[in-house]
RNA sequence: CGGGGUGUGGCGCAGUUGGUUAGCGUAUCUGGUUUGGGACCAGAUGGUCCUCCGUUCGAGUCGGAGUACCCCGACCA
């Protein structure tokens, strides 16, 4: 374990590559842009996945498994949505290897190449759409709404842990529904629960806002995003829903019969978060001393280190420990005891750092004698000696205490961050300084996209759920007049 | 795909104008002392110096080609 401190200053991106690596959430795989998730970092997703499967259940969603390979004329039925994804595809053409003819190794059979191609899922729109056109018939099959988790690959020029990886994992909802309105109703529910998620869950405060058209997803007439900031003051998108019309409908030929028997295009909506909401949370909380995980995400929640000279004292402690992980467990927190003999307990104080534990609790002779233990937090890096005496109960309330302290933080980092901008000038001069621009904006694909040639900036949404924006205004860029403030950034 | 950088024990690095047996930190192993914030002492293991070709009496060092990875862009969840 490095000794080093890390500091975020020099290189944010190289701190946080660094950090990913320290704290044993993920390695470096010998395949290009993919990466190995280690058990500690798939904790904290598997713990991601049950919670929000869990919310997805609540608003009536079904699980379902799709195929990982599309055929090459299923992806190319809906125009827009291929020339979104066609950049980045992986492709199988062939389905044998042979053995080197010239010497060793093996090659690809050049006469097994596939009569047509199959293309390994960037987004399952494709394949769940010429399935879903079977599964429709009438207004009484309507709406489906089903979700998958899964892996998918985008073969991405530039790759970065969990934010941008060529293989990642996530969860795709897609749903087929009778009227624009349940749709449209369904794509706002959905970005709703990414937030609260995000909010409650990850303690990361998001804008849930609408994308500009030139941001949308390829194929969508809307796309809901949930936008976060991170400690460097770039925006990171965390999640999107959305609003498909009947593009898919039309492309794949989905039809149902409606109560007055007449035929009629479905109206479809789609939905997703990634293992990038790890790389949000990494980036959103840690510090120079590693992780710091929200309580409702720590696979351990408190760790215990005893401090002893001797195996009869180390005995003493741990029997201790035991009594205060029941009480605790009870409660239905999760608990490790440190026992390894082989560290002192400075290593692992700092291990645990590095790893996000959220509350740690020492306790040696001098705590057995006195009946104390020291408890310390993560978040706010403090340590207080306190009765052993229904120190669980006070845990409890801590844990709760942490979670909220948490998303305070970031919610006060992020809104000294959101800043207003009136002037094209004001403009280039903040937008590098990191955080959130709230700007006039014409409304134009034109104007969006001179910005982001002079200055990187990309509108990250026109927010909703906040009257701030609401005013009457010019454009930034052009003067032209605007009716309402969107957010400007450079992004992730 | 453009621009820059780096390949030397497991990991992180040094290695001078080419010179003999390639060093240092860390990790690992052994023994002992330690243990309330990343322990200390002593000893030990561990190297085709990315690959190939070339220059030279002599190459980790110089030249060429290849290759891998990292960083910065463009593309994107």
């Amino acid at each position: 374990m490095a000794k080093e401190v890390t500091t975020r200053a020099e290189n944010y991106s190289q701190w946080y590559n660094d950090l990913v690596v320290k704290a044993d959430l993920a390695e470096q795989s010998a395949v290009r842009g993919c990466m190995v998730i280690k058990p500690y970092g798939y904790a904290i997703w598997e713990k991601m996945q049950s919670i929000l499967d869990a919310e997805f259940k609540k608003v009536g969603v079904h699980n379902a498994y799709f195929p990982l390979f599309i055929p090459k004329s299923f992806f190319s039925k809906e125009a827009e949505h291929v020339a979104g994804f066609a950049k980045e595809c992986a492709v199988v053409t062939h389905h044998r290897l042979m053995n080197d003819p010239n010497g060793k190794g093996v090659v690809v059979d050049p006469d097994a190449r596939l009569e047509e191609e199959l293309i390994v899922r960037p987004t399952s729109e494709t394949i769940i759409w010429s399935v879903y056109k079977n599964w429709i018939n009438s207004w009484r099959d309507l709406p489906i709404i089903c979700n998958q988790w899964c892996n998918v690959v985008r073969w991405e020029m530039r790759t970065r842990p969990f934010l941008r990886t060529a293989e990642f994992l996530w969860q795709e909802g897609h749903t087929a529904h009778a009227t624009a309105e349940e749709a449209e109703a369904k794509a706002n529910e959905m970005v709703h629960v990414y937030a609260d998620f995000a909010r409650n869950v990850l303690a990361l405060p998001v804008v849930v806002g609408h994308k500009s058209p030139n941001e949308r997803f390829a194929g969508a007439l809307d796309t809901l995003t949930i936008e976060a900031m991170m400690q460097d003051g770039k925006a990171l998108q965390a999640g999107t829903s959305h609003f498909l019309g009947q593009n898919f409908a039309k492309s794949f030929d989905v039809q149902y019969t409606n109560n007055e028997g007449k035929l009629e295009y479905v109206w479809a909506t789609s939905w997703g978060v990634s293992t990038r909401l790890m790389g949000a949370l990494i980036m959103a909380h840690s510090d120079d001393n590693g992780l710091v995980l929200p309580p409702a995400l720590a696979p351990i929640q408190t760790v215990m280190v005893p401090i002893y000279k001797s195996q009869e004292d180390r005995a003493a402690i741990i029997a201790r420990m035991e009594v205060l992980k029941a009480k605790l467990e009870a409660l239905g927190h999760s608990v490790k005891i440190d026992d390894r003999d082989t560290l002192r307990p400075g290593f692992k104080f700092a291990e645990w750092e590095l790893k996000g534990v959220p509350v740690r609790i020492a306790m040696g002779m001098r705590d057995l004698e006195a009946g104390t233990v020291e408890v310390a937090r993560r978040d706010t890096l403090t340590k207080e000696t306190m009765a052993l005496e229904g120190i669980e109960s006070h845990i409890h309330t801590l844990l709760d205490e942490i979670q909220t302290n948490i998303y305070t933080k970031a919610l006060s980092f992020r809104d000294s961050n959101i800043r207003k901008c009136d002037s094209w000038e004001e403009f280039k001069q903040e937008i590098v300084k990191g955080g959130f621009l709230l700007c006039h904006w014409d409304g134009t694909a034109e104007t969006e996209e001179k910005i982001k040639e002079e200055t990187k900036a990309t509108i990250r949404c026109i927010p909703i759920d906040t009257a701030v924006c609401e005013e009457e205004g010019k454009c930034i860029y052009t003067g032209k007049p605007s009716h309402r403030r969107v957010i400007f950034a450079i992004s992730y």
